[in-house]
DNA sequence: TTGAAAGCGTTACCAG
DNA sequence: CTGGTAACGCTTTCAA
C-alpha cells in the first residue's frame, strides 16, 4: 500500500522531469475542468450531447493538457479497431506503387487506419492471418491469394474480406478486379486484325491467378480466331525476365514469332529490349510486342507498349467502399466488380490504323 | 438485471447461428479448461510460468474455442501498442515499392506491426500526427518532413523517431539516409573527368529535402572544379516533368550543354527520351545524362542510365533497427547513419574507361 | 506454480 | 444535459 502511494507520488513528480511521464486521460482533463469523466468522453464523440459550456470548459483543459482520447482504449470498449489489414505480396501489385497509397488515403478519408502486411512469397499468409485476428481488425482487403481453410477461419469470425485483382472460383467472395480475360481479347483482335498470325505468350508466375487470367483469356481468344501458332514461355514479371522469355520463345520456336504477348509491361519492355538488342529486329516492323497493366514506364517513349491500363483509382476507390460498407453492414452479400481496362495503342504493336 | 442475463442467454445461443458472435476470451478458455483466466494469460505469454499440464489443458481449450489474444487489449495494459507508424508522401520514395516492403518485413519479423500513412502532400501532416498519436504507436518511421513544432510535440509525447532519407539541419533528430552529396560529387566527378565543360541540371521539387541535397552536392563540386556553365530548372520527379525540362533546359542556354545531371533516374529516363527524340542528340555521343536512385528502369537497355544506386536494403534494415532500439530504450541519443551509394556507370554518359 | 483482484482508458447504460 | 458505474479483455502484483 504504502509502496503504491510513494510511486504514484514519484511518477506525478516527474512530470515535468524527463523521465517517461504518463500521457493525460479523459479522467485528468475531467479533474482540471471540473467535470466528470463521462463528459470528458461525450466532448470528444460525434453525435453527443454537451452543453456549449460544457465544450469550451473541457476543451480549453484538454488542450491544456495535451490531451488525445486513446483509440486503443476505445477500440476495446466499441469492438472496433478502425483498423483495416492491407495484404500485399512481394511480386503483386508492386508495379503499382499507386495502388497502396490510394488505397491508404481513400481509407483515411473514411477514418479507417491502415495495418500493413507484406509478404515475401504469396504463400506466407499464415502468421499475417494470425497477426491481423489478434489486432482484431474490422476487415481485410488483400492483393495475395489465401487457402479456402484460412478463407474459412476468417469468415468464421465474421470479417470482411475484398480481394484486389484476385477472386476464387467457387468461393462466394467479394473482389473488385481489371477484366484480364477481356483486355486480352483486345490485344488479340488488334494483332490478328492487324494480320498477324504467329504468337508468342510470355506469362507470368505460375501461382498468380491474374497470370493465368491473362494467358486464358489471350489463348481462349487466339483459338476462337483459329490460330495455332502459339508458343508460350513463363517468367516472373521482372524485366530480366522478359529479356529470357523472348530468347526462350525464339529457341523454341527456331524463329521469332509475328506478335508477343506479355502478361506485364515490365516483361513487355524487356522482351522489346531483347529483340531489339540481341536479334537485331525492328518494333513493330519485324515483331509486334503488347503488355498489360499501363504503368508508367510503358509510355516511355523509347517502348511506348500497346497495352491495357487497369483503371487503378476507380479500383482502389472501390475496393475501400466494398470493404467499408460490409464492416458496416456485415450482411451485405459478397459482390464481385470487375472493371474494363483501356486499350492503349502503343507503337510497340503494327496495328491497323483505320480500324473503327 | 434480467435483461442482461437474457442478453447472455441470448448471444450464446447464437454461437453456432450466423450472427456476430462473441469471439472466445480469456476467461471462455479458462472457463473449458477448468483454470483460472491469469493462468491462460500466463500460457500466452513468453516467460510465464506455466506447468506442462496446464499447458497442454489451457492450449486444447483454447484452440478448441478458436481463441486468440487480444493485441488491443494486450496494449492497453502493457501501454505497448507493439505498432508504429511509417509515413510516406506521395511523390517521395513512391519509386521504390521496396523500401515500404522491406520496411514492413524488418518490422515483421521483429513482432512490430506498421500501421501506414499516406501523404498527399507533404503538408498534409497535422491529422496524421494526430492520428498516430490517437493511436499510441510506439514509434515513427517518416519519409516525410514535419514542422519543427510538430516535431517538438512529438519529442514531448516521448515518442521516437526516425526519419528515412530526410533529416533537420540544427534539430537533433535520429535519420538514416544515403549520402546524395558524395553520390553527387562522383557524378560530377567522372563527368568532368571525362572532359565536359557544360552543365544542366534538373532538380527535383523544391520542397523536396532530397532533391536540395542532390543539387548542393552537385553544384559545389562544379564549382569545386571550376565549371561556372551550369544551367538549373526544376521538374517533380516524374518522367514528362524530366521531358519538358531537358526543352526547357535547352531554351534556356540556347544550345545543349555537353551533360545534365537529373535529380532522379526516372527524370534522367524522360531527359534521354527528348534528346533523341525530339533534338535528335544522340546519347552518349552528343550529350551525357546521368541521373540518382538506381531504381529498376535505369538498368533497361534502351537508357542504361549512369547513376547513384541507393542501397536500399541496407537503409531499410537500418532504419528499421534504429527505431526499434529506440523504441525499448528510449534513452538512446539521436543517431544519423549516412550510407554511400554505389556509382553505376551506364551507358547514358560518356566516361573515361581507363578510370583508376 | 496457481488464483484473486486491481487496473489500463475508454464507451455505454441508467438514473437524476 | 450530466454524473456514476459497469463493462471491454487483457497483464500484473500479491498471497496462497
Amino acid at each position: 500500500m504504502k509502496t503504491l502511494a510513494v510511486n504514484k507520488a514519484a511518477k506525478t513528480m516527474e512530470k515535468n522531469g524527463k523521465g517517461a511521464r504518463k500521457r493525460a486521460t479523459s479522467y485528468d482533463v475531467a479533474e482540471l475542468a471540473g467535470v466528470s469523466q463521462s463528459a470528458v468522453s461525450r466532448v470528444f464523440q460525434d453525435g453527443a450531447s454537451a452543453s456549449k459550456e460544457m465544450r469550451n470548459r473541457v476543451m480549453a483543459a484538454a488542450d491544456k493538457l495535451g490531451y488525445r482520447p486513446n483509440a486503443i482504449a476505445r477500440g476495446l470498449i466499441t469492438q472496433r479497431s478502425n483498423m483495416v489489414a492491407v495484404v500485399i505480396s512481394k511480386m503483386t501489385n508492386l508495379y503499382y506503387p499507386e495502388v497502396l497509397v490510394q488505397l491508404t488515403q481513400h481509407f483515411s478519408e473514411r477514418g479507417v487506419r491502415v495495418l500493413l502486411f507484406a509478404l515475401e512469397r504469396e504463400g506466407d499468409t499464415a502468421t499475417v492471418i494470425e497477426q491481423m485476428l489478434q489486432y482484431r481488425v474490422d476487415g481485410i482487403l488483400t492483393a495475395a491469394m489465401f487457402t479456402p481453410e484460412q478463407l474459412r477461419t476468417l469468415q468464421n469470425e465474421d470479417i470482411p474480406i475484398v480481394f484486389y485483382n484476385r477472386t476464387l472460383k467457387d468461393q462466394l467472395v467479394s473482389s473488385v478486379l481489371c477484366d484480364q480475360q477481356e483486355g486480352e481479347r483486345w490485344l488479340v483482335d488488334e494483332l490478328v486484325n492487324a494480320g498477324h498470325k504467329s504468337f508468342g505468350i510470355v506469362e507470368g508466375p505460375a501461382d498468380s491467378v491474374v497470370s493465368i487470367e491473362r494467358k486464358t483469356g489471350a489463348l481462349n481468344e487466339l483459338a476462337e480466331l483459329g490460330i495455332t501458332d502459339v508458343t508460350t514461355v513463363s517468367g516472373d514479371y521482372g524485366y530480366e525476365t522478359g529479356k529470357e522469355c523472348f530468347a526462350k520463345l525464339i529457341q523454341k520456336r527456331g524463329s521469332p514469332p509475328e506478335a508477343v504477348i506479355a502478361a506485364n509491361d515490365v516483361m513487355a519492355i524487356g522482351c522489346i529490349d531483347e529483340a531489339r538488342e540481341h536479334f537485331r529486329l525492328k518494333v513493330p516492323d519485324d515483331i509486334s510486342i503488347v503488355g498489360f497493366d499501363g504503368v508508367g514506364q510503358a509510355r516511355y517513349a523509347a517502348y511506348d507498349v500497346t497495352t491495357v491500363r487497369q483503371p487503378v483509382h476507380r479500383m482502389t476507390e472501390s475496393a475501400a467502399s466494398m470493404l467499408i460498407e460490409r464492416i458496416e453492414n456485415p450482411e451485405l452479400s459478397p459482390e464481385k466488380r470487375a472493371f474494363s481496362g483501356t486499350l492503349i495503342r502503343g507503337s510497340s504493336a503494327r496495328l491497323r490504323s483505320d480500324d473503327s
